[in-house]
DNA sequence: ATCCGATTCGAAAACGTTTTCGTGTTGAAA
DNA sequence: TTTCAACACGAAAACGTTTTCGAATCGGAT
C-alpha cells in the first residue's frame, strides 16, 4: 500500500526544494529544462496529484457545491439532482447531497455545518416544515456571510435570492383549462395543504381557471391532502360523493392513486373520469393507462440552478447583479388518462 | 456581510494567542476559567465555527464518502443513496454524490478527481461499460492507495473489498420456482445481456430453477435486452411467438412494458399471465395492475454498505480484518401481477 | 578585473486548525 | 531567601499547496 506522494516528498527525494517542485509541475518558465523534466517524470511515476483539500484552503474554493432536498425517493428531486450533476461536473464541480427529510431541523444542521467553508454554495429545495414554520433565518445567515444560494421548486418571497420554478400557477391554469376546453364540467382538484408553496399556487392556478371561465368553485369538489394523511381514503371519499368527470391532482401518486380508486369504484379512466397529474415521473408514464400530467423538467431546472449558482460563484462578488428568477417553462403531456 | 470569523481574528481582538482560543474553545483545563469565558462569549457572539477544511487538512480526515452510481434517476439507486445519507449523518458523515451515466471514463475521472484527499472513501456500483470492459485498475488503484471502497449490487470478483449485494440467483430461482409451483409450463424470462452480472445471475437462478424442476430451457423463451434497443418491440415479438403463461423480468422496466405489451396482444394480466419483476420500485407498486416483484431493499442495502464503510474508516487500519461480503435478503412481494 | 542582466532556485508566508513543548509568573514550602 | 510545583499562556510545527521575493550563480560586456 503505497500512500500519496507529496509535494514534499517529491522534493526530498529529488534534493530540491518544495517551491522548484511545484513551479516546475506548473511549467513554470523560472525553472530550467532539465529539473523541470526530471520533476516531471518523477511525479508521473509516483503518479503525483495535488492534495485537493490543501488547494481548498489555499483558494478559499471547495469546488463543491451542496444540494439540499427534502427528499430523494421521489422521481422529480433525483432527475433535479441529475441535471445538478452534469452542469456541475462539466465545470468542475462536485456535489454533496443532502436530505432534510421534510424535517426544519436537519435543514439547519445540515447548512450549518457545510457552511463553514466545507462547499461553496447552496441549490435547495424547502423542507414542508420549513415552509410551515416560515422561519428562514438559517438561510438568511449563510446568505449574509456571502455565500450564494439557489432555491428552486419550494422557494419563498422573504429570501431574496435566485430562484428557479415553474410557473405553477400558470401550469395548473392550463391544466383545468385543457378539461373546461373539453366540456368537462364537475373538475375536481387533489392538492396538498395549503403551506406547500407548490400545493398553494396550484390550487390558485386550478381556481382562476374556473373563475375565469364563470364555473362555480365547489369546494366539495376540492381535496386538501395533509401529509400524515392515508390519503386513499379521503380520495374514495371524494369520487364516491360527486359525479366528478375530471380530476386535476397536483401531483403523480394522487393521480395514480385517483385513477386506482375510481377502477375500484367501477369508474374508468378515461372514459368515465379523466385525469391530469403533475410532474412528468416514473408512475405517470408506466402505469396503465399512463397518466397525462403537466411536465415539470426536473433535469433542465436543475441544471438551471447549478448553471445559475457556479456563474454567481464565478463573476467578481462585486459585481452583484440583481437576483434572478428563472421560470421554466411547463408543458402538457397527453396520454391515455385523458380524451 | 460579515464573512466568517477566524481563530486569528479572536485572537487580535482579544490581544491573546491563537493557542489560547482554540484551547478556550476546546474546554482545555490549561486555560484559566476568566480567559475562558471571555473567548467563548466572544466566539458565540461573532458565530465561530471551526472552519472544516482546515480540519480536514489537519486530521487527513474530510468526514465525507462518495459514492458513485451509474444514475440517478433509477428508484432503486435512489434508494440506495436515502440508505447511504441516513446512516453517513447519523455517524458526521456527509456524501458526495457521483453518476457514472454507465460509462468507463466518467467512473475513472470522477475516482481520480476525488482520491486526492477530498473524500474518506468510496460506495459504488459499477457502470455498465465497466462491466464490459472488465477493467477495474482506478478501483484497485485507490485501494492500494489505503482508501477504503464498498461495492454494492453490480459488483465484481476482481476486486477485493467490502461488498454488499443480494443473492440475485436465489432470488430469481425463487421467483421462477413460485411460476414452477403454481403450475405454469411456459415460463419466459426477459434478461439484459450478459456483462451486466445481475442479469447474468438472475438469468443463471432462473435457468437454475427449471433445471431443478426437469423443465426444458427453451430459448425462445428467453430475452436477453440490449442496452440501446427499443425493447419494446422486442418483448412484443417474445410474447406473439409463444403460448407463454408466465413472465420474470429482471427488472421494473422490463416488467412493465411486459404487462403493457400483453394488454396489446390482448392478453390479460394476471389472467393469461402472470408477471413477477425485480427490484420492488415505485413502477412496481403504482402501475394497474400492480406488479408482483423481487424486493430488493435499496435502503437497507445503502445503509449496510455505508456502515461497512464507516467501520473501516474508524477502526485502526492495522486490525485489516478480512474483506467480508454481505447478502441483503431479498423478499418477493406478491400483487395483482400474480395470481 | 569589474559590473550587470539573465537564469535558476530556495525561503517563507499564507490558508485555519490543533497540539506539543516551552516559558514566565505566582505562591508556598524549606 | 531559595526552590519547586502549579498555573496560565505563547511559539511553533504540522497538514499540502501556491506564490512572492530575495539570492546565488554564471556568462558576457566593459
Amino acid at each position: 500500500m503505497k500512500r500519496k506522494v507529496t509535494l514534499k516528498q517529491i522534493a526530498k527525494e529529488l534534493d530540491v526544494s518544495i517551491s522548484t517542485v511545484s513551479k516546475s509541475l506548473r511549467n513554470s518558465l523560472e525553472i530550467s529544462e532539465d529539473t523541470r523534466q526530471k520533476v516531471q517524470a518523477f511525479a508521473k511515476l509516483y503518479n503525483y496529484k495535488p492534495n485537493n483539500i490543501a488547494l481548498s484552503l489555499k483558494n478559499k474554493k471547495t469546488k463543491t457545491i451542496c444540494i439540499i432536498i427534502p427528499e430523494i425517493i421521489h422521481h422529480f428531486f433525483a432527475t433535479v439532482i441529475s441535471g445538478v450533476e452534469h452542469v456541475a461536473n462539466e465545470n468542475g464541480y462536485n456535489v454533496l447531497v443532502c436530505l432534510s427529510d421534510e424535517s426544519f431541523d436537519k435543514e439547519v444542521i445540515n447548512m450549518e455545518m457545510l457552511a463553514n467553508g466545507s462547499i461553496d454554495g447552496f441549490i435547495m429545495s424547502l423542507s414542508k416544515e420549513t415552509q410551515q414554520k416560515k422561519d428562514f433565518h438559517h438561510i438568511t445567515e449563510v446568505i449574509n456571510q456571502g455565500m450564494p444560494v439557489v432555491m428552486f421548486d419550494r422557494v419563498t418571497n422573504e429570501i431574496l435570492c435566485d430562484k428557479v420554478i415553474i410557473d405553477d400557477s400558470l401550469a395548473a391554469f392550463n391544466a383545468t383549462q385543457y378539461f373546461i376546453d373539453k366540456g368537462f364540467k364537475k373538475i375536481a382538484l387533489i392538492s396538498t395543504v395549503d403551506y406547500v408553496s407548490v400545493g398553494k399556487l396550484r390550487t390558485e392556478g386550478y381556481i382562476k381557471a374556473l373563475k375565469n371561465s364563470d364555473l362555480k368553485i365547489d369546494e366539495d369538489l376540492i381535496l386538501k391532502i395533509e401529509d400524515t394523511e392515508n390519503f386513499e381514503d379521503s380520495i374514495a371519499n371524494l369520487l364516491s360523493n360527486n359525479e366528478i368527470d375530471a380530476i386535476f391532482a397536483v401531483n403523480e401518486l394522487f393521480a395514480v392513486t385517483a385513477i386506482k380508486v375510481a377502477n375500484k369504484l367501477g369508474k374508468k379512466v378515461p372514459n368515465d373520469i379523466s385525469v391530469i397529474g403533475f410532474t412528468d415521473g416514473i408512475i405517470s408514464k408506466y402505469s396503465s393507462p399512463s397518466i397525462t400530467t403537466v411536465s415539470q423538467n426536473g433535469i433542465k431546472m436543475g441544471g438551471k440552478a447549478a448553471k445559475m449558482l457556479i456563474e454567481r460563484l464565478e463573476t467578481d462578488e462585486e459585481e452583484e447583479e440583481q437576483y434572478r428568477t428563472e421560470v421554466i417553462e411547463t408543458e402538457l403531456v397527453e396520454r391515455e388518462s385523458t380524451h
